[in-house]
DNA sequence: ATCCAGGAACTGT
DNA sequence: ACAGTTCATGGA
């Protein structure tokens, strides 16, 4: 065996690894990430290299090793910005905590995960299209389109007899004929969605930076809410899963109503009021809160 | 078989 | 602005 090269990337407190795993390995279909002994391995494109990272804990922090490169002083850097990212270090969750736990209900959801943060999908049209495809349509069905999609578009690489694959490239996408889509299994809508947003994204008239740049959330919603295909389950969904916002929760998410339901120990389905009242049970966490209520629902 | 799933666009009022 | 309809298919 060859040496390995590794970083170590410093962890905020409070981070719970083992929570944001669980989460990862939510789906036996995902292709983008894989699982097993407490390790989360990842292929990204640094420019058009493909670099393979494993992740796991040590001694607090996170240990990456790089599996089928050195990587240069730029790509150590590049990594572990993306990491950070990744899971979201930047937040203060013991402010989120503090709020929470005046809220009984809340209190005891957030208890059961303490130090998850929201894994996050830094790339927009990455999150936009898992949205897109997770429309009206149940997890397990969505992860078969979305798995199916990254098969047949995407490019993957060998590592030990298993194939990493990566999320298609924008121009990618913008080249695809619906019809190809159909034959997917997407509806007709789905996939002009898809394709009409890759177009966006590759002649650069959308972009995460440009969402996110003025800190504006609002705007950002509204600039989402305006490209077809996205309504605003969407929007919130990217806000919060990709683009960072504090306080975006889809209140329309069937998902988080079955979610607040086993909270609440309701017997039928939570009323529209019922599920405002708990998005704004903890203000300016919105986010936080959904993310939570997903994973309640592992 | 029947109902519904982590919605959104379209149509008619 | 708002309510009803359509899209479209796989899981439970």
């Amino acid at each position: 065996m060859k040496n390995i090269s590794a970083v170590k990337v410093q962890t905020p407190e409070p981070f719970n690894f083992k929570e944001c795993l669980v989460y990862l390995s939510r789906s036996p279909l995902e292709r983008l990430h894989s699982v097993e002994n407490g390790c989360v391995t990842k292929l990204l494109y640094f420019d058009d290299e493909k670099i393979l990272i494993q992740i796991n804990a040590l001694q607090g922090d996170l240990e990456v090793k790089f599996l089928n490169c050195k990587p240069s002083d730029e790509i150590k850097l590049f990594i572990q910005n993306y990491i950070a990212g990744w899971f979201d270090f930047k937040v203060d969750l013991n402010r989120f905590y503090n709020l929470a736990e005046k809220v009984d209900a809340v209190d005891r959801l957030v208890c059961n995960f303490r130090g998850l943060r929201i894994v996050k999908i830094q790339c927009l049209l990455q999150a936009l299209c898992w949205a897109i495809m997770g429309q009206q349509v149940n997890i397990t069905f969505a992860y078969t389109l979305f798995g199916r999609f990254i098969e047949t578009y995407g490019e993957s690489a060998l590592f030990q007899n298993k194939k990493y694959w990566l999320f298609p490239k924008a121009e990618t996408i913008a080249g695809i004929k619906p019809e190809d889509l159909r034959h997917l299994q997407f509806t007709r809508m789905k996939a002009e969605y898809i394709i009409q947003i890759a177009t966006l994204i590759s002649s650069d008239e959308l972009s995460r930076d440009e969402l996110i740049k003025t800190g504006d959330f609002e705007m950002a919603r509204k600039r989402l809410v305006s490209i077809r295909g996205v309504g605003p389950w969407t929007a919130n969904y990217v806000l919060m899963r990709c683009l960072g916002a504090p306080d975006a929760f889809p209140l329309e998410d069937v998902g988080l109503h079955k979610a607040i339901k086993a909270l609440l120990r309701l017997k039928e389905k939570p009323d529209h009021k019922t599920i405002e009242h708990i998005a704004k049970s903890v203000p300016g966490w919105g986010s936080y809160l959904a993310f939570y209520l997903y994973r309640s629902l592992l």
